[in-house]
DNA sequence: CGCTGCGTTTACAACGTTGTACTCAGCTGG
DNA sequence: CCAGCTGAGTACAACGTTGTAAACGCAGCG
């Protein structure tokens, strides 16, 4: 039964409430006949503990909440999935909050989001304001995913986006591309990710020798497809147009794939192109997309362990910074056309 | 303060900490002058109710489950996404649970997962056995997703399944395919979804006349790209290969492109291919995808009203099956070539 | 002036669990 | 033979909330 209590069992076992309660968590010491009667009692009666009644007694849920900025990228799905097992392997449940790239909404949830029933919280920021962030009153333990500023006071899990786009970026001009284009710039405040990823392509093109151009960065709004599409557009007008394209995201790079097939460009005779982050789709777009590969598994390990590290340890204890692999899949977009 | 308590307000108010209970649910009648102090009280104190001893004391904690085969099928995401929505709009959250697809998974989960947590679940079940189902014990309320079998005691939310995909066939026939491959029979035991679609399928054929070929319709194991891909190998090995494939989900119909692809056929000239689902990429495949978009939003919608007026009538009350819409989204894998 | 009735507010007891402090029996050692 | 100890089990209170039932203040009426 669904509505059955300690108390049934310890009837049934003819025990206190208080000794089933202790051969439950297993913690402190009972006798083994007694310990094996009560759990027999526990078999039948399909004992399962009420986890509010547990929630409001100890302070913990067993309940961590995973806020990200689209559930249905491709990329924050795959995490969600890596998330979800990750906590379960751990003993703890995930619920996941689609903040829809709102900086309100994000800055709600750091803060605790509305109800106290959250352990805490991994929170994928991508409009967050530091400066809000940093001033948060209430203390809702809290670990970032993919961001990295030492302004905000919370453990980070990331990857060295830098040099994954350095890269990216090398691997482009070691097939001889020096019109290389980037789409990914935003059009308003930049945050953490991209300034990053901005800053390991213009290093491996000054490495190269190769001047930027600032006009093969259009400004992108967000990381879609159809914003990928529109930069797209936008840089083949121009009068030299790239021979290469990096994209900040591989959706951003399924919208360039698609434009450069709708203006005749062959894919990578005429444009080479990569993405990032590695989603199921680009393994089978056409052509298959070079993109870099983020360890999301271990990403979301990382998260989960630094996590309950943080709910244990408190919020004095000082923050950590932990860094994921990634690993660059070369596929047929840039492959060296025969 | 993320501790602050009824208490507090109550001792800042001045009132009993009923009187406070009664303004925050806002069913009882309360003074208007004391009503607008208690608020203020409320407002300085930051006050947020306690999830966990609301559920102790009444029983509903507003969390519905979402259980779905594969968080990461874009299908399921932007489910899941839609859900997350409806939910929000009612009021209450949204735990998701990924069974991969398992039977005995999907059985945990509908006979009322670990935890009396969960005031109900949104299930969509795959290979879930509908005996085991039917006698299910704990009485979670319960509403289906996706499926349609009179033998499951369940509420049931669905498309109409064999007329979307006679749609889809009528369409490949109306552009003069006469042989129409078909991707996604199961190998193992069918689930209702899948009979309807090849249903609807066959109905389309019959109609028009046309034989059904069996070896048009290869065996598969998952809706993935990957078999997807390896149905189409197998059925450009025929001797008399088809011109247009129809696939029962826009992941199947993306490894079926790929394939084409690589052996050098032009879609939709060489042969035309259509999904079902609609998920975005579709629409910037190359080519980009006709495929049958069920009204997600409209499912999510309908199945989170189903659940909570299941939660609220008990189990006795009599089963409904409400059926959300669907409409053919034609696009260049199926257009007429110039 | 007391009684009735109404609208508002309150005291109290649960909901199921766990931490603290206790009891109790049996045993050890002096 | 008893003090002291140990290991096993228990009683009680508390976590924050809400349903029930009762109390309160006030107006109107007899």
């Amino acid at each position: 039964m669904a509505g059955t209590r300690l108390k049934d069992v310890a009837e049934r076992a003819g025990v206190s409430i208080k000794t089933v309660s202790n051969v439950v968590r297993g913690e402190t010491r009972v006798a083994d006949r007694t310990r094996e009667r009560v759990l027999r009692a526990i078999a039948d009666l399909d004992y399962q503990p009420n986890a509010s009644a547990r929630h409001l007694r100890t302070g913990r849920s067993g309940i961590i909440a995973l806020a990200v900025p689209e559930l249905v990228a491709p990329y924050f799905a795959e995490l969600a999935a890596q998330v979800i097992a990750a906590a379960k392997k751990r003993g703890c449940t995930v619920l996941i909050e689609d903040t829809g790239g709102s900086a309100d909404e994000e800055l709600r949830i750091a803060c605790g989001l509305s109800d106290p029933l959250i352990d805490g919280v991994l929170l994928s920021p991508l409009r967050l304001d530091e400066q809000a962030l940093a001033a948060r009153e209430r203390r809702v333990p809290l670990v970032l995913l993919g961001e990295r500023s030492y302004e905000i006071p919370a453990d980070h899990v990331l990857i060295d986006n830098s040099a994954a786009a350095r890269e990216a970026t090398d691997h482009l001009l070691s097939l001889g591309r020096r019109r290389i284009a980037v789409i990914g710039q935003p059009s308003g405040p930049a945050h953490a990710t991209t300034v990053q990823r901005m800053h390991g392509y213009l290093t491996a093109l000054h490495a190269a020798g190769v001047p930027h151009d600032p006009r093969l960065a259009p400004d992108t709004r967000a990381f879609t497809r159809a914003e990928g599409a529109t930069a797209m557009r936008a840089l083949l007008t121009l009068d030299d147009p790239p021979d290469a394209v990096f994209c900040f995201n591989d959706l951003l790079a399924s919208g360039a794939l698609r434009v450069a097939h709708e203006h005749g460009l062959r894919v990578p005779h005429d444009l080479a192109v990569a993405g990032f982050d590695d989603v199921e789709e680009s393994r089978y777009s056409v052509p298959s997309l070079t993109t870099v590969a983020p360890d999301k598994r271990g990403i979301a390990e990382l998260a989960v362990d630094a996590l309950l590290r943080r709910i244990d340890a408190g919020a004095m204890a000082p923050h950590t910074r932990l860094t994921a692999g990634y690993e660059l899949v070369v596929r047929e977009s840039t492959r060296a056309t025969g």
